[in-house]
DNA sequence: CTTGACCCTGGAGTATACTCCGGGGTCTAG
DNA sequence: CTAGACCCCGGAGTATACTCCAGGGTCAAG
């Protein structure tokens, strides 16, 4: 058990931070000290951890906040909630595939500029990303 | 050449945003009419798509503006312009990598749902993200 | 028993990316 | 020539995700 500061530079993420994610239902110490400081322990840090990755990912705190809920439903494992980690994981192909798209336009870019005799096309990331025929979800 | 609203229906953006997108410099009507609306074609259209391809990335309108900039340059292709291609491209490349975690997290628990014998596992996301051994960029 | 490093709460402030509004011009169809 | 749909600008408001106080308590070392 540990208190804020400590998992603050486990995570490298800062006290005030880790207050409003407790503040926004993302997070619960494992404990209080007597004094009334919150105490963690290490699965708070893989929480934590998981939050930066899943933010990382493009979720919003709300969604992450769904996605912890998700995960913590032992037994209700039916209807909505498996709707929604495949809605999440479709989401997340589509991101996949557009990433990869601009990975690919990049790359052409990276290798217009290596033969520096060429000049860069004026295109090259737009026609690589309309070739790709990503769809950008609605929101 | 059309005006503001209809770019904004071909796009799916508002109007609202369309001229903020002008204004923080990310794109430029085409031409203004004599009553000085703005007029745009089908260039403009593909530019705010890729804007939108770009946000759905990850990338902040800053970047994306950096993205527009490189793009444009048909000279100056040396140094830095090259880095930040490149830089991107890193970037771009880690965080596919914790996408296809989160992915493959998702789908563990999508299995585990299909048995519904079988209680959700605590950690399925938490474990699969860790196993993937994603390291979160520091910004 | 004080000093310095830590913790608490509540609330205000910031950056990003819109979104809405008021007051007013433009333009096309009937 | 007027009604309705469009456009203009400037500025205020909103949601998200922090970030930074102020004012005060806690605690281990010297």
């Amino acid at each position: 058990m540990f208190t804020i500061g400590k998992l603050a530079s486990l995570t490298s993420v800062s006290n005030d931070t880790l207050r409003y994610y407790e503040q926004e239902g993302l997070v619960e110490p494992a404990g209080k000290s007597p004094a009334g400081y919150r105490l963690y322990d290490k699965d708070s840090a893989r929480r934590i951890r998981f939050i930066k990755h899943a933010q990382n990912c493009g979720f919003t705190l709300a969604e992450i906040r769904d996605l912890l809920v998700l995960r913590g439903r032992d037994k209700a494992c039916c209807g909505d909630v498996r709707t929604r980690a495949v809605e999440k994981k479709l989401q997340i192909e589509s991101k996949i595939r557009a990433m990869k798209a601009m990975s690919k336009a990049l790359d052409q870019l990276i290798a217009d500029c290596a033969n520096e005799t060429q000049p860069v096309n004026e295109c090259t990331i737009i026609a690589a990303l309309e070739r790709a025929n990503v769809k950008t979800p609605v929101h």
